[in-house]
DNA sequence: ATTAATGTTCAGAA
DNA sequence: TTTCTGAACATTAA
């Protein structure tokens, strides 16, 4: 279920193993060979990262970037199921691959990071992350000033008239936001997922803007929604804790706990769940 | 046995 | 050109 949140929270959990350390070795665990997408090939993979140091560790969108000193990067995409762990893997059966870090001042110490991925959708790629960052939209939480203001949330949403609910999901648009948080956004900012992107208006944009920082700034301190199948696990396989504060996703036929009258919907856009409440977003 | 689940990407049709 | 649908990937739980 990684969404923008989750992906922040497994990249500030996997930060401090890796950073300034060399590589000493990728190695592949027992199911490599299954399903999981690996781009180049694993020993090619393996043999152009070796001894490399990482210069970093962070976050595009939904996916974990690692730097390397040879300007190549690990680009990880969890997809569904897949986690980045530095401790106690949920089952030994869903490992996919090792990361062995040589030690930083005491040398003998290795320290591994682990990608996990229980139905294996998870891609990992050694590549240029520019190539992959041209795809998408402005980060939905990008540092980027310039292209998260108000006005920019407009001239967004004036390039669609698809619903709302359906453009935020759109990773050309804004990049970062799922099924989950789309949800939860539109309900922040009171505004219908059925409405046409299109005719957001200027003020509906600004509620947008600030509801988009305010739920995700705070799914990100509560490390992440683990929802009832409990997949979502941070670095050291712990559940997050937003699904507490979840007011719409996954409530339907409850009580709208904003204006504690009208319960909330489902439907379906684009076969995915939406849930919201028809008295509060118009 | 069937269905749905948090993501991405592609093909093909409307 | 835009938008929508379905499928594919693989797994599990209800």
């Amino acid at each position: 279920m990684p969404e923008l949140p989750e992906v922040e929270t497994m990249v500030r959990g996997i930060r401090d193993v890796m950073t300034g350390r060399s590589l000493r070795e990728l190695r592949p665990c027992p199911c490599v060979c299954r399903p999981l997408t690996l781009s180049p090939s694993f020993d090619e993979m393996a043999r152009r990262a070796k001894g490399q140091t990482v210069t970093a560790v962070r976050r595009v969108a939904k996916r974990v970037v690692i730097d390397l000193s040879s300007r190549d990067s690990f680009v990880i995409e969890p997809r569904m199921t897949g986690l980045m762990l530095i401790a106690d893997p949920p089952d030994r059966e869903h490992l996919r691959l090792e990361w062995c870090m040589a030690g930083g001042r005491r040398a003998r110490q290795t320290k591994s990071v682990w990608f996990w991925d229980r139905r294996g959708l998870g891609v990992v790629r050694l590549c240029d992350p520019d190539e992959l960052a041209r795809r998408l939209g402005s980060d939905a939480l990008g540092k980027d000033a310039l292209l998260m203001m108000e006005s920019d949330w407009h001239e967004v949403c004036q390039r669609t008239a698809r619903p709302i609910k359906v453009a935020l999901l759109d990773q050309k648009l804004v990049a970062g936001i799922g099924n989950l948080y789309a949800s939860e956004i539109l309900h922040e900012a009171r505004i219908s997922p059925l409405r046409p992107a299109s005719k957001v208006t200027r003020e509906q944009a600004r509620r947008l803007h600030a509801a988009t920082q305010h739920v995700l700034l705070d799914a990100i301190e509560h490390e992440g929604s683990t929802l009832g199948d409990g997949t979502y696990r941070n670095a050291l396989n712990q559940s997050g804790g937003y699904q507490n504060a979840h007011r719409v996703y996954d409530r339907e036929a409850e009580t709208c706990l904003t204006c504690e009258r009208s319960r909330v919907a489902r439907i379906v856009q684009a076969q995915r769940s939406t849930f919201f409440c028809r008295r509060c977003q118009r």
